[in-house]
Formats: C-alpha cells, sequence, structure tokens
RNA sequence: GCCGGUGUAGCUCAGUCGGUUAGAGCAGGGGAAUCAUAAUCCCAAGGUCGUUGGUUCAAUUCCGACCGCCGGUACCA
C-alpha cells in the first residue's frame, strides 16, 4: 500500500496581513510535501485561514465592513501569497466553509455526548467598554483595559466548559508513551510540566458575540475559535475521500500555540473517541526567525521578526527569486530552533551555496560537453571507471541516503548541508581529475567519464534540491537536457542509484541558474529590500554589548514590534560607551512621537530589595492615580545600598510604558529616568517639589 | 519565584554514552590551478569547550553551585 503524508500549518488568523513567519511555516510544509511525493508516498498538505471570534469581528467593524466580506478579503491575501512563494497547499480551508462548520459542530455534539461539557460560569476580567475579557498580561498598569484605558471589573458568564482535567492522566500517558507526539524535545518538557502543575476545564463558549459557530442547540452560544480552529484538520478531510489521509503525521506550529495544539487538541479528539493511533502522529513546533540576535518582541502572531531588510515575503521572492527564499529558509535556521533571518544572510547563502557550488559546476562541465562531445552526454563503460569514480560514487550514495535521512527526521537544514556536499564533492573531482588536461592530451574516452560524472551529479543535487527549490531544480534538469521531474506513486525517485542521467541527451547550455550578482546589482538589490547599511562600520565595539535597542529600526513595515521592549530600567548594561555616537543621537523623532511618551513626576513610597536579584528593586510610586501607587521594578540597586534613601525621593517615571514581566509577581509598571556611567547612577529629579503625577514634557 | 533549555574558533553551529592533536561552514591569511558565474581546490592559523567546586587514574563531556542568555508559567484570537 503506498504510504501517505498528512502535513498541516496552522490556519492563519486574518486579523493581518502574512509576513516572514507564515510564509516560513508554509515553505516547510510545502518542502516536505513535495520530499514525500517524491519518495512515492501520497501526500497531502493542509493550509487555511481562522476566521472566526471577537478580535475580527471587531477589525471589521473597524473597516467598516461585514465580518465576512473582511474575512473574504483577508483570506484571499493568504491565499495569494502562495503561488509566489511555490506553495502549493492541497486544500485551504477556512473555517467560515459551510464543510468546516457543519464539521465542527458534529464534534461538538460528540464531545458533549461523551460527557465532557457542562455549563458552568466562566469568570475574567472584563472591560465594559470593549465588552470582552482581557488577560491580566495584556492590561495596562493599574488594570486598566489597554484600549480604553479604564478599570475591568471581574465578571463571571454563563459558559460551556470541557473537562479538560478529566484528560491530566491520559495525557501525561500520551507524552510518555509515544514521546514522538510532541517536537523538538524541549517543548514536550515544557508541555509535560504544565500538564503536571494540573488542568482546569477550559471555556470553550462565548455569548457576548456572534461571530463565530454557534453550540448545536443552545443558540444564544458560540463555539471558542479554539475548539473551532482545531478541528479544522479534521474537517478538511472528514466525511471525504481524503479521510484516508488522517491522521496527520506532521503538524507544524509555531512556538505561542504549542499548547493549544499539545494538550487541548489531542483532549479534544480523545473525548471524541480517537484512540493513540488515530490522533496526529506529532506536533512539531518550529522557532522564530530573528535578526542581528535580537530577540522578538511578544507580539500576536506566528512570527515576529525584526531583520536588518524587509520581512514583506513577497517582496524579497520577487527580487531574490522565491527558491532562493525557500533554500535559505531551511538551511539557514535549524529547524525547531529560533534561526537568524536577513536579507544579506539569504544573498550570502545562495552565492556561495547555490551559485558558486552547485550552479558554476553545472557551468563548467557544460563547453566540454559542446566542444568534445557534439552536445551529447558521454556514453561511460564500465570497464573506463577507475577507483576514483568508485570512491567517488559510493561517497555519493551516503550522502544522498544520509540526506535522506535527515529530511525524514526533519532535519532539513542538515539535508541541505549535505546536499551542498555532494556538489562539492564533484568540484574536488573536477578539480583532480582536470578534464581541462584531458581535453588537450586526446584522451576522448578518460573525458567522457569525468563529465558524464560531473553531470549526473548536477541530476542528482538538482533532484535531492528539488523540494525546496523545484523552479530551479527544474532548469538545472533542463540544461542537462532532462525534462521536469513527475513524481508517481510508489515511484521513489531520491536518487539513491546512479545514472538517471541518460547517455546521449543534448543538453542544453543556458544563462547561470544561480546568477551572480555585480555588485552595483546587488547593492541595487539590498536597497530594494530595505537594507541600509547592514554593517555599520563600527568595529570595536565590545562584541558582547548588543545593548537595548537603539535607533536603527526604522518603524516602517515592522507591524507590532514598536513596543518598547526596553528594560524597565537598562543601566546595567555593561558599560556602553560613554560617548554616543553621531548616529545615535542624531535620529530625529517628530514632537508627535515624542509626545507619546507619558512622562510623569512621581514620589517613591517604599523600596525594597528583590531577593536573588541584586540589581533589582522593587519599588512602590504614587503617580497621583485614583488606582493607587504603582509598582516599578528598577535596576538601580548597585547604586542605592540603603535603600531608605529612596523613600519620598521625587523622580521622573515613563508611565505608559508597557508592564515588564521580570517573573511571577515581579510585573514592573513603569520605568524611573536615570543618569548612569559604569561607575555611578542617580535618578532624574526636580530641584522643587511638584504633586505627583504632574506632566512632564 | 518555580520549571525547562542554553553558553564550544571573529560569526553561525556540530560534537564528545569521560580517555591520545575538540570539528564544519562563513569571514580573515597563504598557495595551486585556469574548464567555469573573478567561480574551484589545497594548506596554515584561530578555541583555558561561561565561571567555580566535586566525583575520577582522567572532565569540555557526569554531579553541584554561580553568572549570562532564551523559553514556559493557560482560556489572546
Amino acid at each position: 500500500m503506498t504510504q501517505r503524508f498528512y502535513v498541516t500549518t496552522p490556519i492563519y488568523y486574518v486579523n493581518g496581513s502574512p509576513h516572514i513567519g507564515h510564509a516560513y511555516t508554509s515553505v516547510v510544509a510545502d518542502a516536505l510535501t513535495r520530499y514525500h511525493r517524491l519518495r512515492g508516498q501520497r501526500a497531502r498538505f493542509l493550509t487555511g485561514t481562522d476566521e472566526h471570534g471577537q478580535k475580527i469581528e471587531r477589525e471589521a467593524v473597524k473597516a467598516g465592513m461585514a465580518p465576512q466580506a473582511f474575512v473574504d478579503d483577508v483570506s484571499q491575501r493568504f491565499r495569494g501569497l502562495w503561488p509566489k512563494l511555490g506553495v502549493q497547499p492541497d486544500d485551504f480551508i477556512r473555517t467560515t466553509e459551510a464543510r468546516h462548520v457543519a464539521g465542527v459542530q458534529k464534534w461538538w455534539r460528540k464531545v458533549r455526548d461523551a460527557g465532557d461539557l457542562y455549563k458552568g460560569s466562566y469568570k475574567g476580567l472584563y472591560c465594559v467598554a470593549c465588552e470582552g475579557y482581557k488577560t491580566e498580561k495584556e492590561l495596562l498598569p493599574g488594570n486598566l483595559c489597554p484600549i480604553h484605558e479604564r478599570p475591568v471589573e471581574e465578571r463571571a458568564e454563563e459558559t460551556w466548559l470541557f473537562r479538560l482535567s478529566k484528560y491530566q492522566d491520559r495525557l501525561l500517558k500520551l507524552y510518555e508513551e509515544h514521546p514522538e507526539f510532541v517536537l523538538p524535545e524541549t517543548r514536550r518538557n515544557e508541555i509535560v510540566s504544565f500538564v503536571q502543575g494540573g488542568l482546569e476545564d477550559l471555556s470553550v463558549s462565548r455569548s457576548n458575540f456572534t461571530w463565530g459557530i454557534p453550540v448545536p442547540d443552545d443558540p444564544g452560544h458560540v463555539i471558542y475559535v479554539w475548539f473551532d480552529a482545531l478541528f479544522n484538520y479534521l474537517t478538511a478531510v472528514d466525511e471525504t475521500p481524503e479521510r484516508a489521509f488522517w491522521p496527520p503525521q506532521i503538524q507544524l506550529v509555531a512556538k505561542d500555540i504549542v499548547r493549544f495544539h499539545t494538550v487541548y487538541w489531542p483532549a479534544f479528539l480523545m473525548s471524541a473517541g480517537f484512540e493513540r493511533a488515530q490522533l496526529p502522529t506529532t506536533i512539531w513546533t518550529h522557532g522564530y526567525l530573528l535578526s542581528g540576535g535580537r530577540k522578538t518582541s511578544k507580539t500576536p502572531g506566528l512570527t515576529a521578526v525584526k531583520t536588518s531588510g524587509t520581512t514583506d515575503p513577497v517582496r524579497i521572492a520577487d527580487v531574490l527569486g522565491a527558491d532562493v527564499l525557500r533554500f535559505y529558509l531551511l538551511r539557514e535556521v535549524s529547524f525547531g530552533q529560533d534561526g537568524e533571518f536577513s536579507i544579506p544572510g539569504i544573498i550570502g547563502r545562495a552565492r556561495a551555496e547555490l551559485g558558486e557550488t552547485v550552479g558554476n559546476l553545472l557551468h563548467r562541465a557544460l563547453p566540454f560537453v559542446g566542444k568534445y562531445f557534439d552536445g551529447r552526454v558521454p556514453e561511460v563503460k564500465d570497464e573506463s571507471l577507475t577507483e576514483t569514480e568508485r570512491t567517488l560514487r559510493a561517497r555519493v550514495a551516503t550522502l544522498v541516503t544520509e540526506a535522506g535521512a535527515a529530511w525524514d527526521t526533519l532535519t532539513m537544514h542538515r539535508a541541505l548541508e549535505l546536499t551542498i556536499e555532494v556538489a562539492r564533492t564533484a568540484n574536488r573531482y573536477f578539480d583532480e581529475t582536470a578534464p581541462w588536461k584531458l581535453a588537450k592530451s586526446d584522451d576522448r574516452t578518460r573525458l567522457g567519464v569525468v563529465i558524464a560524472h560531473v553531470l549526473e551529479i548536477v541530476r542528482v543535487v538538482a533532484v535531492m534540491l528539488s523540494p525546496v527549490t523545484p523552479t530551479k531544480s527544474e532548469e538545472l534538469l533542463h540544461q542537462l537536457g532532462l525534462g521536469a521531474l513527475t513524481p508517481t506513486e510508489d515511484t521513489d525517485l531520491w536518487p539513491t542509484q546512479w545514472g538517471g542521467l541518460l547517455v546521449n541527451t543534448v543538453v542544453r547550455p543556458g544563462p547561470p541558474v544561480f546568477p551572480k550578482y555585480d555588485p552595483p546589482t546587488e547593492a541595487a538589490m539590498l536597497l530594494s529590500l530595505d537594507v541600509r547599511d547592514a554593517e555599520p562600520a563600527t568595529e570595536k565595539s565590545p562584541p558582547k554589548n548588543k545593548g537595548p535597542m537603539s535607533t536603527d529600526e526604522k518603524p516602517a513595515t515592522e507591524s507590532p514590534a514598536a513596543v518598547p521592549t526596553t528594560a524597565a530600567v537598562a543601566p546595567a548594561a555593561p558599560a556602553a560607551p560613554a560617548a554616543v555616537t553621531a548616529e545615535e543621537a542624531s535620529a530625529i523623532i517628530a514632537y508627535d512621537d515624542f509626545a507619546k511618551v507619558d512622562l510623569r513626576v512621581g514620589k517613591v513610597l517604599t523600596a525594597e530589595k528583590i531577593p536573588r536579584k541584586d540589581k533589582l528593586l522593587k519599588l512602590s510610586v504614587d503617580l497621583g492615580e485614583a488606582s493607587g501607587p504603582r509598582t516599578i521594578i528598577a535596576g538601580i540597586a548597585l547604586a542605592f545600598p540603603v535603600v531608605e534613601e529612596l523613600v519620598g525621593q521625587q523622580v521622573v517615571v515613563v508611565a505608559n510604558l508597557a508592564p515588564r514581566d521580570f517573573g511571577k509577581g515581579l510585573v514592573s509598571h513603569g520605568m524611573l529616568l536615570a543618569a548612569s556611567s559604569p561607575e555611578s547612577l542617580s535618578l532624574a529629579t526636580f530641584a522643587k517639589p511638584y504633586a505627583a503625577g504632574t506632566r512632564v514634557k
């Protein structure tokens, strides 16, 4: 029986435009699908969009559209992205489609009939103006709603609850008996410890808005979006012939949604009657793409990225080519970990490995075919092989096998490294055998052997790359005189066998498949992708000092990353050079930008040391607010060995800075201004007393 | 705070189930070659394997502590 392979990406939440994180997940899924097809398996790749929920409803209102029209529009933007990236899903599911709605209701009933749903009450922090609940994390200091800046209140409402607690033991057993269910391991550890900490029942319906799937037989409620969304993987194939693909082998997720997929999802399925063999095989969590060693800020969405250069996948693909981008994403990032992302990185990888190693290999061999073999692939007789060829073939065979194994274990970066190594091996062989000398010495047979071997290796590499660079691989094969790959069920096209290149095939030399750009062209490309001054000439600065975020981030296309992530207090940064460079100091901002910073006079009420955190102090600061004094964590402990000195001090506080979590119970709701040098630190203050809460500007 | 992870060459990382000279790619240095996209190939250089205790004949590898960094600590969709 043909082996089946079913891979899914998360369905993307349509509250924003597609970005590089979405592209990353989808490219991975696409490459895996192509790989499995190449190996003769039946593969299916599902993606889609998640379109329900209060947030969507609001966004639609804000855009002056009906929710359905709104999601139609955004969903289309996602769908339209894939062709530009060479991504070819077999199905694209939308949670607003009838098949999904009906499916979710069907599974809801199953879960209900299993006795796992009951009416209870959900309590949370409610903002009257928003008509919605807030989590503690998103609240502003003083428990204010981030949108309306007014206090939230505790409120309870009737809701359907899912007996998640009942599944705690079965989930733990699942993780233990099937460690492959959650990968990589570090995620499993997290999840196991989370579940061991105890599970509470989960609220799975809402009654304060309507943009969702109605709860069967209870019209006042809509189904909580995660119950809705997770089932997409099933509803897309359920009740169709494709149901045979169930369960998925690989479900790709990003870090931020691991729990939903590894705890709630299997629990829902168990409740609906699925045994282990019918649960997804592996939930695989990949990392984020980062830039410049800076961590991403905590933004919603699959992946938050800061880069040197644009992060818009479409623009990148337009300029550099989809295949090059795909190659970079899979080659550069150690799958499962966070990885670097930068435009210069893409160009560098492509030039060194695709261009100079693979492309150039073909390019240096083809002229011989034209000159000495009438443009046809020379014939090789077994008796003309030498030890060199035997060694070469053995080496290639080993690499091909290892690369296949790497694909099978989702270590694609390794698979690609091995693939490039195949081309390196051939370059070495080329140098050793020196066909240009053979040509001069008129040893036509030997020359034919060498050229044929090099060409065959180019074919091998083209095939091995094809899941990642389908278009470029086809071009390589075309120049070799071959047609495009046509994966067929039960036919393994992975080049484990030597000799896929036919004798006498007429080669079709052409321009470089992976062109190298001359410096002016490259500079223009970089510029068009917003790379400015990629490597500033700041040489000798202490390498470890990453420093707080400085001025180089242009807000331009960066969506939500503009939230200041600077630590509440930053003087601890090891000895930032006192001399501020002109560039750092000179970024001009508009008055409006400055006005966004809410500076207030504050009065320190209490100050205490924090155990085990010898740089931090926990302060209570009065800003004259009705909600009472704020807690501010400040990294000034070293400057105030006697904390009592601080009490009563007049300070300047950044009052509208996003709260910063220093660990449980230690959330800083503001930041003090201070001047610091490596030797000392002093707080900004005023010569005369002012009322707490006085605006500073 | 608690839980987990991580710290190896200038950069990105691999690796050591404890044992003679710790590896790769990139960058930088030297050379060979000239078929090719000024591409290729070779050589050398470069690391007190975060710090500190301990176990051991032997630790970068095991254990403890500490420091730095990262992540998790649920009903946000």
